[in-house]
DNA sequence: CCGTATTTGTTCGTATGTATT
DNA sequence: CAATACATACGAACAAATACG
């Protein structure tokens, strides 16, 4: 017997049997607690700190009352970070076209338009003091009823009262903010730079996406500002999407027009 | 008494204290489970149980004989994805110049170079039929003595016959592999596709990476696919970092020359 | 609708092993 | 070597959610 622990021996012997598919097929795939202890030899509490790590490892969701299920993998929506080509400002509305190319139905919340004082995040992006007024627009985006981001996007109150007033109107701006900003102020987009990472979500991203409240699922958080052709900031976008149903996908150069959207491939770096 | 289990409450208590800083001071933080037992009247059984979820949520570490302490944020590392207009190919050389640029000690391992099949994700980024040979390369990175990447090349064989005879030898390619194709074979990379995901690490990242073996850490995925002047796919590139370490900006673009290249910024999505 | 059986969730207790100081 | 602290493993009891007759 090694030193790796029984509940370890366990949870691999499972999570082979899982993978090879020997036990994974219709509704109810494990056996119960009781019936492990059986198999296994072990108490209900080892037999439980198995299924633990398997439910941590995304394998496996245990139901009270009903049993113990392995995961079936959520379809992943590809998100096309990079413009592509449709103009400046194509990327405001690319949510929804991304979405019907893959044949889902989008779904977006009324804004939720917010006045605030800059902090961290914001004022150090938007190159505002500390305090200064800004405008925050919060929007929650579903794809076929199911949660798939959180968007918040800060401007300064300077665009409002230059005469961008729909900013603060709590409605969708629908040829996208950014053209609108462009028609009304004359600021154009130049560019906008992405700053990406992983990390745990917060407690109302854990409550929108429905993730286990352990935390064991990541949200992806991207950071967009956007510059005018001056180099000046005028806009910057949170946006979180949990990290088991999400992918992205960034051009660079000339690359051929095949379908960025596919599934994903795993394997093959052995 | 709310519904909520008391370890939960007890988990939610000592994360309070954690994150205002009473209990994050010097070497070791947490009172041990025996004090927990009497500070929250609960077995400890139970205490563990809150003390689970918290390293779950990567707050705090437990080593044996030793006690349970918060953990303290990694200093992240920032990956430009996107080219920096210094010439096609400039993103194969980018990683020892970002290193630097942020005073840090890269390493990079000596090429691991063998020859396989193509299969799955590689037959089809490549368009090659599957089992068709391929020259793998595949490299190990360190930052600070810290493992930072795992990265693998894929190109097709036919590179190599045509004359690119360096790719199947085992060290370090100078000027970067996608340089010495072009001047080799005259084939120029004109552009590339990153598809990136967030998936739980396979058991040699958890080794290589130090991740705790339960998985609650991810790893970031990207798959880089190199395309020459002809759309055709030359060369396949995924490299995965671990999730709790690394960050990535992507330009897109007329963006001010500022440093890319700072902290993270958390809060302020309030 | 009700009651029962099943299944997972919570909480306690106890004992022993292993790593560190 | 001894004390401390976390890790593993067992057993037991009750609660809560669900399924089913």
């Amino acid at each position: 017997m090694p030193d790796t622990p029984k509940w370890r021996q366990i949870a691999e012997n499972l999570r082979q049997k899982i993978e090879s598919g020997e036990l994974g097929r219709d509704g109810q795939v494990l056996p119960s607690e009781l019936e492990l202890q059986d198999t296994y030899n072990a108490s209900r509490n080892t037999i439980r700190d198995a299924v633990k790590w398997l439910v941590t490892r995304g394998l496996v969701v245990t139901r009270p009352g009903q049993g113990t299920f392995v995961v079936t993998m959520i379809d992943p929506f590809v998100t096309q970070l990079t413009d592509d080509g449709a103009g400046p400002g194509a990327e405001s509305t690319a949510y929804a076209s991304e979405v019907a190319a893959q044949s889902r139905k989008p779904e977006t919340s009324v804004p939720r338009v917010e006045i605030k004082k800059a902090d961290g995040l914001v004022a150090v992006e938007l190159r505002l003091a500390e305090g200064t007024p800004v405008v925050s627009r919060h929007q929650q985006r579903l794809i076929d009823g199911t949660p798939w981001s959180l968007q918040t996007t800060w401007y300064s109150m300077d665009l409002v009262t230059q005469g961008a007033v729909r900013l603060i109107q709590a409605e969708e701006i629908s040829p996208g903010v950014v053209n609108y900003i462009e028609q009304v102020l004359g600021i154009k987009q130049a560019g906008w730079r992405d700053r990406f990472q992983v990390r745990p979500p917060d407690r109302r991203e854990t409550e929108f996406f429905h993730l286990p409240d352990d935390g064991r699922i990541a949200v992806i958080e991207i950071v967009r500002t956007g510059y005018d052709e001056s180099g000046q900031p005028f806009r910057v976008t949170v946006t979180t999407y949990p990290a088991d149903r999400n992918q992205f996908v960034m051009l660079a150069g000339d690359v051929p027009d095949e379908s960025v959207l596919r599934g994903a491939a795993q394997g093959g770096t052995g």
